[in-house]
DNA sequence: CTGGGGACGGGGCCC
DNA sequence: TGGGCCCCGTCCCCA
């Protein structure tokens, strides 16, 4: 099942978020991007791409030291200390509006500040173990104390716990896993995710970048690549300036020495 | 070693 | 409340 059909919401609900994907190249006309996306056609890409051109927007990992910088997953999920999680908008907005297309979705103005504190979303990894190191305080202390006093619904399958059943039931998915590929039997946790699989199977590529006409089965991956075709990359090292398109590529540059600095 | 692509996962928002 | 969809992000692998 392609992907393809879900992008026809962006008419209905004012998310090209791609407005990003595009003013990273902000020399490209709008047009292109129509062409290149048969199947989400970009209403606004040109004025989006008239404001959101993000090349101030860059991560600067010389922050990263003193907030998180995972060097395993399993560190990723066990590290509630420095990280800023008392302020889940901070998380989000932080690393979305890095990410420079978030503002149909979170409303939050594109961030003016050049740099971007790194905090990302932990990853849970769960399903099925009990991958967590500790205790599920990172949800706990990310909350501000009026949630604190919200029911909480906890996970009998993992130490995770959640503000709402619905929340919880979406996690016991990832445990469950009831999306089945009937090609491979791999199984998901979601419908959509499955149909991404799928694709891995079909071969399908809806997703295509305006600049080099290559296209990707998984929109993140396309996301990742037209990093690729910006000048100045969202990851920026702090203490060389260098730029890379990746948070990985940022994090191997700075472990490896990152200009005989680090 | 670096850069990039493929595949995938989780949370949040919207309907 | 549940499902669909999106975004952000990570891990793995390869050139």
């Amino acid at each position: 099942m392609p992907r393809s059909f879900l992008v026809k919401k962006y008419f209905a609900k004012q998310k090209p978020n791609y407005s990003e994907l595009e003013c990273q190249n902000a020399h490209t006309a709008p047009f292109m991007l129509k062409e290149s996306y048969p199947f989400a056609e970009l209403p606004s890409a040109a004025a989006a791409a008239a404001t959101c051109l993000t090349t101030g927007l860059v991560w600067d990992l010389s922050v990263l030291p003193t907030l998180y910088l995972p060097t395993s997953q399993a560190e990723a999920t066990s590290i509630p200390g420095p990280l800023d999680l008392s302020s889940p908008s901070s998380l989000s907005s932080s690393a979305s509006s890095c990410g420079e297309e978030d503002e149909g979705r979170t409303s939050d103005p594109p961030s003016p500040e050049p740099v971007h504190t790194f905090a990302p979303r932990q990853r849970m990894k769960c399903t099925g173990v009990l991958a967590h190191s500790g205790p599920p305080e990172e949800e706990e202390e990310r909350e501000p104390p009026a949630a604190a006093a919200r029911p909480a619904f906890l996970c009998k399958h993992c130490p995770k716990e959640y503000t709402s059943l619905g929340a919880l039931k979406m996690h016991i998915r990832s445990h469950t896993l009831p999306c089945v590929c009937t090609t491979c039997g791999k199984a998901f946790s979601r419908p959509w995710l499955l149909r991404g699989h799928i694709r891995t199977h079909t071969g399908e590529r809806p997703f295509s970048c305006p600049h080099c006409n290559r296209a990707f089965a998984d929109r993140s991956n396309l996301r990742a690549h037209l990093q690729t075709h910006a000048e100045v990359k969202k990851y920026q090292c702090g203490i060389c300036s260098r730029t890379f398109s990746r948070m990985s590529l940022l994090q191997k540059h700075s472990s490896s020495g990152c200009c005989s600095a680090a």
